[in-house]
DNA sequence: CTAAAGCCTCCACCCGCTGGAGGGTCAAGC
DNA sequence: GCTTGACCCTCCAGCGGGTGGAGGCTTTAG
């Protein structure tokens, strides 16, 4: 298979097949023309970090992921501990960003949104802390 | 103003405050010895910008921020809107993680984490979707 | 035979800093 | 006057996770 077709199959761009065949997730052999040439199995293995990335997973943690993946002796509490660790930032994120969402809400319906030059926004951002 | 004392006052480091000058934030002038010289004015917008910064907003919507917290005349409908599509897209990263969140944590509950290799966590990633 | 689509490599860029190398300057203590 | 250490400077590289484009092959369709 053509880098084109397992794109489609894996539903990832082009380019990103290439950039995870650079930091070495797959190994695809090489046509005579220089084409690469894909195996079903790396189609699988480019799905498989698909969704683990659209999870969240950083690179790295799919690096963990697909070699648990293809270790059949491996133990579930490893990948279990890669997932808690992943789930205890996406609460961190979401805390965060819920806190600025406060914040910020709370300024926008201070603010009268009009023509004047009076906003608690900015006087808000403006003040020392 | 040295910059040291600037990024005590303004609680931001020091290389923080070098990029803000190398992308048009302030412009401090410099002592004989090559120096950076702020003036209060300067602490004042880098407060700012930190503040902004730490309520998400993006380098680009700080530069716009800056520009209408210096101009007399500007109206507060254009900073309620710039806030205002920040939270939007706060909303929709928090939707995103919830989304992540949800999904991750069902298969967490589900995964036995122990020394067996069976892993609901990896047979989801497997999934072709 | 030609045009388009597909593939290749290589390099630069995105964001918002951050770290480090390799240096100059300044204030305090001896 | 000299040293030490804290400051300051510039410049370059790198993080994550790709993405865009230039410039050039190859293959396929008509």
């Amino acid at each position: 298979m053509n880098i084109g077709e397992v794109a489609k199959m894996a539903d990832l761009p082009i380019k990103t097949i290439r950039y995870y065949e650079e930091i070495g997730f797959i190994q695809p052999k090489r046509s005579a023309n220089g084409y690469r040439s894909f195996r079903e199995s790396d189609v699988h293995k480019l799905a498989f970090l698909g969704r683990a990335r659209s999870l969240g997973f950083s690179i790295e943690d799919c690096r963990a992921l697909l070699q648990l993946y293809e270790n059949d002796t491996r133990a579930s509490a490893d990948v279990k501990q890669i997932a808690q660790e992943h789930l205890t930032r996406i609460d961190a994120k979401v805390k965060e960003l819920q806190a600025m969402r406060i914040t910020l809400s709370h300024l926008i319906e201070a603010c009268a949104g009009d023509d004047r030059p009076t906003c608690p926004i900015l006087s808000d951002l403006a003040t020392l802390s």
